[in-house]
DNA sequence: ACCTTATGCTCGTACCACGAGGATAATGGA
DNA sequence: TCCATTATCCTCGTGGTACGAGCATAAGGT
């Protein structure tokens, strides 16, 4: 605990360690030199800065191969003895968790199904893996993140319609252990994960969005997303762009969720709301260059949703747009659609040169690489590194 | 200019002193005997910098009165030799301008109505006003900002459907000079003072919208705005939240703007669109009371207001919503419907506790005081105060 | 072998932050 | 009037990061 009196000393002396870090997890395996060039420091800072983590286990230096002439430099990496964090994401049928180190490789990567849904038995599951983890790696586990497929307010998940879970305190997973746990909605620590390392790299200002059962998505700026006053931002499928007559789950009325997903789908094509929406808009997808009828639901849901992310973009003013889960599919069911109602939705002076709209690249991965990425930031921030360096190595 | 090589250092030696001066502006009159205690400042390090700054014409003290026992202290303020911002304000009929020092406080507070809107016109007494500040504080004079009703893209004023100007280059302002120019929506400008100096402050995350001609906000988050990739950012008012058979003056359909301002009005009205929405919604609301069909057109504008708000609540998560222009008065004339229409926008979990929604404190001035903010955050920026230190005094 | 190139290391300097100890300037009571 | 009390300011020695110059080192090229 750094006394509050020492509080800028400490955090300033962790500066550009956290610095280094972060810069090594954005280019991972670079080599010393390199990262000199990058982060403009003095060859003697360079050296002093890399031996102090060295010795705080917070970077391994390996020889580079030699490339042309020159004194040949070192390729840094994670300590093996470093700091690790445990990303979880726990999704409707199944759940996958991973390990991963200052260099933001994961490693261990490892999924099961749910046996029952229930949130009791789900819970305690993810309670047993935290335990094993922390058993495996002791004081060097630092952080646990938990990506779940729904609302996050306060530490508690609100509501998931995914899960068909409600309020739910999270927090209690890792009761009695030091190790923070922090939690994030799916959507959100996808477009992290975009931000960060997909496709939306290099952009300031990036809007994700991605469909399951609704859709979700997070505005990064500068790779930070948008949290909220609690951590409930981004739920972008909330609202009111749709028909007021249709009643949503949530709570309200006309909820861009309802013309996005499967229900929408089902909806238009005169059948009762699928229990499984996502299966269901799946199957569509597959058959949808045989049949008329559902080639033109997804146009009308593929308008629907180039419209809304029209409208987002006056709102947010991104960079790039990145679509994941079944957004990207269903805007490539029906490509002009989407891009008529895009532009279409956009302010006239957007239309010049409207954000490119991409597909993600993280797939399946992408909450688990956010989930990932924020516990990384955690552990390398500088009142953290602060603690880590307290302890004795 | 400092040497690139230097960065890292030249940044952390006026980052005090530059968090000194963020503290000022909050704590306008307050004793150095309350900023030590407040940034934790050893009293060393409260003499070393109080003195350096003092020495750089960066503040001034003056003996403080005595409050009871123990050694006097010194209040401090803006130097009289200190740097100075200049703030604008250019709204639809008349525009306005202060002169700002380092401690916040507005000085020269003037004002003067178009004589015609022609944009040569206007930007021409607007160089004006910039060329007499400076020839009045000479180097002093560190930046310009420039709030503009209408939308800002990359330093250019893309459109305005308050002025009649369309892709206007505001940065030509100050072309020649070497004061930057920071332009600004006026509603974004809004915002940003709410967060700092009025109805939201001490909330983490603050939305604000503003109605006048069509409806625009900022969402800021600790003090500091969403802007977005080119400065775009708030469009609140062009999404589609409303009756997409409207077209929209920005080129999309169904804007939220269309349901809200005194078209909306004139429209429930069965009355052609009013050349002055503002004007004419004023008027409207001064006759409401005596007046059943009135009153039923702001009903239906106040449900639009409180739906979209809801909306808006779920993908922000704000700590707090305020109000600014003719949002307060339309609330205020049918605040049940509002009231029913914005929890029936909100997603089940944020019933509970839903953000409150308030009435700006800054009225009219709200964009005035918001341009100052930004140009004095520039000023009072690490860089700027190393820029500044590097000038003789 | 020697030069060239690229990088790492050492060390003296500059500067901010910290904390202890003492100085200072007011009040208020004896 | 004088002195204790109180709150604040100032001085100075110490610690720590960043910087840059100069030198050392380890390769490839000639």
């Amino acid at each position: 605990m750094a006394s509050p009196v020492r509080r800028r000393a400490q955090e300033s002396r962790w500066h550009t360690a956290s610095q280094v870090l972060a810069w090594l997890r954005l280019h991972p395996g670079a080599t010393r030199a390199a990262l000199a060039q990058d982060l403009q420091l003095s060859s003697g800072l360079a050296t002093e800065l890399t031996g102090r983590m060295r010795a705080l286990s917070l970077l391994a230096e390996a020889p580079a191969p030699p490339q042309g002439r020159g004194r040949p430099t070192t390729v840094l990496g994670a300590h093996p003895d470093g700091p690790v964090v445990l990303a979880i994401d726990l999704r409707m049928a199944d759940w996958r968790h991973a390990v991963a180190g200052v260099d933001g490789g994961l490693r261990d990567v490892t999924g099961s199904r749910h046996v029952s849904r229930d949130p009791e038995t789900v819970l305690a599951d993810i309670r047993r893996v935290i335990a094993a983890v922390r058993d495996r790696y002791g004081h060097r586990l630092r952080a646990v993140a938990l990506a779940v497929a729904g609302s996050i307010h306060d530490g508690r998940l609100a509501q998931s319609a995914t899960l068909g879970w409600r309020d739910v305190d999270l927090t209690a997973l890792t009761a009695g252990g030091t190790v923070p746990l922090l939690p994030g909605n799916d959507a959100t620590l996808a477009g992290l994960a975009e931000a960060r390392t997909g496709a939306a790299v290099g952009a300031r200002a990036a809007l994700h969005l991605m469909v399951e059962v609704g859709i979700g998505g997070a505005f990064t700026v500068d790779g930070q997303p948008s949290t909220g006053a609690h951590g409930a931002a981004g739920e972008y499928g909330h609202q009111p762009y749709g028909n007021r007559s249709l009643p949503c789950p949530c709570g309200s009325r006309g909820c861009w969720d309802l013309e996005i997903d499967g229900r929408a789908l089902a909806r238009h094509l005169g059948l009762p709301a699928p229990a499984d929406p996502r299966g269901f808009a799946r199957q569509l997808l597959d058959r949808a260059p045989r049949d008329t009828a559902t080639r033109q639901a997804l146009e009308a849901v593929a308008g629907a949703l180039g419209a809304g992310i029209g409208g987002l973009v006056n709102v947010h003013d991104p960079d790039v747009v990145t679509l994941g889960g079944l957004a990207a599919p269903l805007r490539a069911a029906a490509p002009e659609v989407f891009a008529a109602a895009y532009t279409g939705g956009l302010m006239a002076f957007h239309r010049g040169q409207p954000p490119p709209v991409v597909d993600a690249v993280h797939g399946d991965d992408g909450a688990l690489h956010g989930a990932a990425v924020l516990a990384l930031d955690h552990v390398t921030s500088e009142t953290a590194l602060a603690e880590w360096s307290a302890r004795p190595h």
